[in-house]
DNA sequence: GAGTGGTCTAGACCACTCA
DNA sequence: GAGTGGTCTAGACCACTCA
């Protein structure tokens, strides 16, 4: 394989090589927490030198789609084998370690998508979209009531059993039994007065302050997986960012 | 130089190297803006092949303090130069693009630092400290309400009109006057009631609820340089965040 | 056309893992 | 000790910038 400068989406090599591993991501030759071949097989399959290899694995890792481990070789990323378990949760407490989270399934239904969430994920109209709603404790304390909207085409079979199994590990369960990966989400963050349904469920005074977020986890390729809505009561936890200029 | 694998700080060459050029860039060797040397060049002052300098200078262009630009050089990164030009402001119109910003000084004062602020900004008790208050406005509407706190030996004969001056690219003048340049930001974000001062500075109710945010913002060697507290209307606007898994 | 950063190769040696 | 990823070199050729 050469490159190609002069055709019109000349891409450098390393660049389609990442492109051939990231199929394979893809299409599942290689599952969450498998180890791919080599370096320097990858190389001579794809008749390129052990530095272009390097440098494809390099770009990859640092998305974090695979995970190198000297000595042992390199592996698909996955979300049970991630050290900072939950990049994805942002509530910490004001003082002292985040402790015990655990979390409580209030319902889950299936239902004819709203047109706004539909647009979200990229479904045609009509599609039929899982919405479930629970409540997040910390430390015992309920500090966070949300709804998820899953479209339903990709969590065919989805139920409160199985979700319930994994708790508060819903994106390791995304990713084991429906091979959907999340990789990146938007949040818009606002301080809404709380609505009735949000200060009921976590026993807070009506109309206080709460942090309304609202997430669009993304999967490989950038296609939305997940939308999410959540009020949460600040008054003794915050939600932690860090900006890199 | 070549590496010591048996030292106990074992760093390999690229590293040390990568040290080598950030000291040049804390002691001003090369300001913001400014090419540093050439690959060759530095490769020969440091006595060590283009690649290693290349692997360093990758790292340093990755945490955004240098950046390159093929066929003329690499430079020392500034705020002046940056595309995305307010990184650090994630005050967003709900509908519509991020439009004309504007600043209003309320005003600045020099003043003996309480405890907690010293305390993160790693100053000795009874240091004094610049504080200053001031009204961001989004396309000439008032959307937030801010207290900045600054170590006043960092910021040497600092004036309202310096900062009116830059209005809202004050970290643009931190970095052009003062030679501090924000690397990244640590936030802590809740709901709350907001204060009689911020609602009436922004023309809100009474006790509506607003985004507060606690910012500490670093600069190089991971020494906070500026405390930042605001109170956000949110009723048209959000917090955009994005999150990497 | 001289100088810059960007890509690619081939090969050496290293630290680490695991049987 | 065989196999992995990690570092480092030297050298080639490329695309891009600027005078």
């Amino acid at each position: 394989m050469k490159p190609a400068p002069d055709s019109p989406a000349f891409q450098p090599l390393y660049r389609q090589i990442k492109e051939l591993i990231t199929q394979s991501l893809v299409s599942g030759e290689w599952g969450p927490g498998d180890p791919i071949p080599s370096e320097l097989e990858l190389a001579s399959r794809f008749n390129v030198s052990q530095g272009t290899v390097r440098k494809a694995v390099s770009e990859l890792a640092e998305e974090k789609l695979l995970v190198r481990q000297q000595g042992r070789g390199t592996f698909v990323a996955s979300h049970a084998q991630e050290r900072s378990q939950f990049p994805f949760l942002r509530l910490t407490p004001d003082a002292g370690q985040r402790s015990e989270l655990s979390a409580t399934l209030l319902d889950l239904r299936r239902m004819r998508g709203d047109s706004a969430s539909l647009r979200l994920l990229g479904l045609s109209s009509g599609s039929s979209i899982y919405v479930l709603r629970r409540i997040l404790r910390l430390s015992d304390k309920p500090v966070c009531y949300e709804e998820i909207r899953l479209p339903s085409n990709r969590f065919h079979g989805l139920t409160s059993q199985v979700v319930e199994q994994h708790e508060c590990m819903l994106y390791s369960m995304y990713e084991g039994r429906f091979g959907l990966r999340v990789l990146r989400a938007e949040e818009r963050i606002k301080a809404v007065a709380a609505p009735d349904e949000a200060a009921v469920a976590l026993g807070a005074p009506k109309a206080m302050p709460m942090l309304l977020i609202e997430r669009v986890a993304f999967t490989y390729g950038g296609e939305a997986c997940e939308l999410r809505r959540s009020y949460n009561d600040t008054r003794q936890h915050h939600y932690w960012n860090q900006i890199n200029g």
